[in-house]
DNA sequence: GTCATATCAGATATTATTTTCCGATTATAA
DNA sequence: TTATAATCGGAAAATAATATCTGATATGAC
């Protein structure tokens, strides 16, 4: 099981931040990310086509097409990578599955995992990818 | 999706915080409870058991059996209910699905995640089932 | 213009999770 | 002792999530 979001979504992160690290417009097709990322290329490709879709990242058709960052890692926060692939359920979800759970009629948790997933929150809106690039850098090798 | 916990571990901290509002010692069975939380029985059913294999709650067979709270509700935590259901993954596993992160090799939100997950721990380590009745009382209606 | 190489879109297959079913066993009440 | 009502355990069915395949379309190189 994955912790809090799905496969795809972690891919897409995971697929950004790479992105994030290369020279602008630089550009890398699905199966030089899938073995970057150590994940078939089919789940990689259906991935990145959702991506372009919410203008996150952008494609070229063709020989020596691939993918790109669509806008420059200071602008380009986690979280919109969350909310393109999973949406903000997460955010909206009683952790403990009552189906009523909301601020008039709250679960035994309610606060205290409010005061947790706004932090989630917070940290996903917060950091650019350009913050991140550091992090990102001795994560991933970079060419 | 579920947020945190599968289906089975909210339902089984959904059940236990049920019990934990009643008189000690007094026997639901599963057909009750099931309606109770508005679950399918036969799920509810089985969740129980393994409940019941790790010890937070106990059973009796036969005519007029059930479950009841093995504990009293001051020594019963949640985290020991996720302990039982789905075990310690959730507070292991990489938030990015990065399958070598760790402290020698974080991925970009290690750190952050890790505070984070730190005070779900906390959250789901330090307050019982006795410090959580009156919120349980205000959430399910009481007999 | 033709060929090679890439994305794109939709369908399909696979796997994991969730839910249901069924028979066996056990305990109680009458 | 017999009928009843419950848990127990394993298997099966249904559903959801993940992964793969296939053909169509677009683009650049030659």
């Amino acid at each position: 099981m994955t912790v809090l979001f799905s496969k795809k979504c972690e891919l897409a992160i995971q697929a950004v931040l790479f992105l994030s690290i290369k020279k602008e417009k630089l550009i890398y097709n699905a199966p030089a990310i899938s073995k970057e990322l150590k994940v078939p290329k089919e789940f990689v490709s259906k991935m990145l086509q959702t991506l372009t879709e919410s203008g996150i990242i952008g494609s070229k058709k063709g020989k020596n097409g691939g993918f790109y960052l669509a806008r420059k890692p200071s602008q380009i926060k986690l979280i919109e990578i969350v909310e393109a692939i999973d949406g903000y359920d997460v955010f909206k979800t009683c952790v403990l599955g009552f189906p009523d759970c909301g601020d008039e009629n709250p679960c035994p948790v309610h606060d205290s995992w409010g005061n947790i997933r706004d932090e989630t929150y917070h940290m996903l809106n917060n950091e650019t990818l350009e913050q991140l690039k550091e992090k990102t850098l001795r994560k991933i090798i970079s060419s």
